[in-house]
DNA sequence: GCTAAAGTTGGGGAG
DNA sequence: TCTCCCCAACTTTAG
């Protein structure tokens, strides 16, 4: 039988606050006689999610500071960390702790989904009630895609419209004033341990993973674990967790009333780094120690109150919550899809090298990937290291590596650097090395942008390149910021600080540097060395235009069959990954890829489609389905081939169907 | 169904 | 130094 009076649950996840939480305050509307803080140390997260030392020592920063906040209004309160995953500790708390309510915030990650499901399935069989409610976003993504006609927000002008049928964003809820003690805290159940494999983080890890010895931690009192205890070395970075930073963030960033007002992202610097030229808010609204809707709301005031030029959206501030928001809601409609090629409607298919192995049994990518190319591989552990010979590209991705963030625009172009301008790499394997060092990693920001960077979504403008030479000039001709980040390069003339490798050897000598290798060697007779550019951009740059115009040309969609099955070989006048002109000019394929293709090939022959020219074939196996008037447009005398000069328009332009 | 314009954030040269 | 415009060229949306 249900108690009189509410016992609650509160379930922390993507909260970590105490200001503006409307499902802390539909907990405390209940007046219950008592609440438990918790926090469930999934193993999801310890585990199977890629998580460098510095994202979890913000989030133990953040959870170290709601529990001071929750003691200071409550003594004999605090945040109680469970170590066990919520699927199976939850059940056994409510009933341990008599509980009558379960409260927390709604979460439309596509892992929390199912968790949440799950979770919520336990609690009513257990006769518990559960109050789920959105607080994460300004909108919530599920009202949001509804509002879009069920469609995934693929577009800024799409949330937007969206966003004007669903109304204002909701005003922040106050912070409560007091909190009830927690009942009884006693652990009289079993301790289940969770499977430590597969562990895509055992790579982070100096120690033994040691955070699941006890139910409440080594000292039985409910403490946040320790780096330590996760097996991890220290964090590198200097940002710092907790929403008392972040608060203070916020008044400094809004109390520049200025500075509020015209924020315009694009023409924020990226090179500018003490202090950067963002808000840095991102990794406090990824761990819920910033509300959104507060930030929001806090940067609306100023708007109103603002006589000068403002900026606008998309580039103000307002601009960049909403897209935030069109990365949740195209999130919310595609589920797990949305992270990878495979299976997504949304996303193009590209054949870049080191494509993810997927696997059958659930279409989800499995973390590993095909070595297409021996070469493409060397390429992207050269980006990952920062060791590309591209002192702005290495630069940036030794600063993701060291503290966790880099601007935006940075993100732009390492991104664009991997994928569709340089490397012609997989989109998923950059969002990998995102998801393990950034410290405001969100799935749903993190393949919506990788996949607006690749023209895989969102973006199409593949010819909008980022150079690695050209774009940090405009903001520091000077190269302050690659000369902190790359120290062997500090005492390099200005004219050579992006292009090294042109400076006489001369000049090498004399900034105490040379050029050399392929960034194995750090020194040489006592000299530094800094790698040779691995490739001549330019000439990659046209090689990579020209193979997206080409994947475009063939637009395949990710939930294709033929993406699943290897058909799509078939489509591509070379029927090889990566931007290759023959079926083996470009990097070299290992055994397996090779085996495939054989296999193909000799399909090929025996379908009998031999005999039909390529634009014939995509037009049969392509287009077949799409409009009877594109028929015209695709004729071969028409339409133009690869390199011979403007694209067709109208080939590309209509949805390959299933 | 068509055209024109817009689309968060390119590069390069002219003025 | 900054702004404007062109370059070459994609999809989507507005009208």
């Amino acid at each position: 039988m249900a108690p009189a009076k509410p016992r609650v649950l509160y379930w922390f996840r993507t909260d970590l606050r105490l200001h503006d939480s409307p499902a802390l305050k539909a907990a405390l509307d209940l007046k219950p006689e008592c609440l438990y803080p918790i926090w469930c140390w999934d193993p999801h997260y310890v585990y199977r999610a890629r998580v460098g030392p510095n994202r979890w020592q913000y989030l133990l920063d953040c959870q170290s500071d709601l529990s001071a906040s929750i003691t200071k209004l409550n003594p004999k309160s605090k945040l109680l960390v469970l170590r066990e995953a919520p699927q199976t500790v939850l059940a056994k708390l409510l009933k341990a702790w008599n509980i009558s309510h379960l409260v927390f915030e709604k979460d439309t990650d596509a892992y929390a989904r199912e968790r949440d499901e799950h979770v919520i399935s336990q609690a009513k069989e257990a006769k518990v009630a559960v109050i789920v409610k959105m607080g994460r976003t300004l909108y919530d993504p599920d009202e949001l895609v509804k509002a879009n006609g069920g469609k995934p927000t693929m577009s800024i002008t799409q949330v937007q419209r969206a966003a004007e049928k669903l109304g204002e964003v909701t005003k922040p809820v106050p912070t409560p004033e007091s909190l009830p003690n927690p009942g009884d805290i006693s652990l009289d159940f079993e301790h289940t341990q969770p499977s430590p494999k597969p562990d895509f983080n055992d790579i982070q890890r100096d120690d033994k993973e040691t955070s699941y010895t006890h139910l409440a931690g080594p000292k039985g009192d409910f403490a946040v674990p320790t780096l330590s205890e996760l097996g991890l070395k220290p964090a590198t970075t200097q940002h710092r967790g907790g929403e008392t930073l972040a608060l203070r963030a916020l008044d400094e960033i809004i109390s520049n009333t200025t500075y509020t007002a015209t924020f315009s992202k694009p023409s924020t610097a990226p090179t500018a780094f003490d202090p950067q030229s963002t808000t840095l808010l991102s990794p406090h609204h990824h761990f819920g120690s910033l509300s959104v809707r507060l930030f929001y709301w806090r940067v609306k005031d100023i708007l109103r109150e603002y006589k000068g030029k403002q900026s606008t959206i998309p580039t103000n501030l307002v601009g960049q919550l909403l897209f935030r928001d069109m990365y949740f809601g195209a999130q919310a409609a595609l589920g797990y899809s949305f992270a990878q090629t495979s299976s997504n409607s949304h996303c193009r298919f590209v054949p870049w090298h080191l494509p993810s192995k997927v696997d059958p049994s659930n279409g989800l990518i499995t973390g590993h990937h095909h070595i297409d190319s021996p070469e493409a591989e060397s390429w992207f552990d050269r980006w990952k290291w920062g060791k590309t010979g591209f002192p702005w590209i290495d630069a940036l991705m030794r600063q993701l590596r060291q503290e966790g963030w880099i601007h935006h625009l940075g993100r732009h172009a390492v991104a664009c650097f991997l994928t569709r301008g340089g490397c012609y790499i997989d989109w998923e394997r950059g969002a990998e090395v995102f998801e393990e060092w950034l410290i405001d990693h969100e799935v749903s920001c993190n393949s919506g942008n990788w996949q607006w960077l690749s023209c895989t979504a969102f973006y199409s403008q593949f010819y909008r390149c980022y150079s690695p030479i050209a774009f940090p000039k405009k903001t520091d001709a000077k190269g302050y910021f690659v000369r902190h980040f790359c120290p062997e390069l500090k005492d390099f003339p200005d004219k050579f600080i992006y292009e090294p490798w042109k400076a006489p050897m001369a000049d090498q000598k004399k900034a105490g540097c040379l050029i050399k290798g392929d960034g194995q060697e750090t020194e040489e007779g006592g000299i530094r060395v800094y790698p040779k550019p691995m490739f001549d951009f330019n000439a990659r740059r046209t090689i990579c235009i020209d193979a997206i115009k080409s994947a475009y040309r063939v637009n395949l969609y990710g939930d294709n069959p033929r993406v699943k099955d290897g058909t799509w070989r078939e489509l591509f006048p070379d029927s090889a990954e990566g931007p290759t002109e023959g079926t083996s000019a470009e990097g070299g394929i290992n055994g397996e890829e090779a085996g495939k293709k054989t296999r193909l090939k000799r399909g090929e022959d025996a379908s009998g489609e031999m005999g039909l020219d390529q634009d014939e074939r995509e037009a049969a196996e392509v287009g077949g389905e799409t409009r009877g008037g594109d028929q015209e447009d695709r004729s071969p005398g028409k339409r133009k081939r690869k390199g011979q000069g403007t694209l067709d328009a109208h080939f590309g332009g209509k949805r390959a169907k299933k």
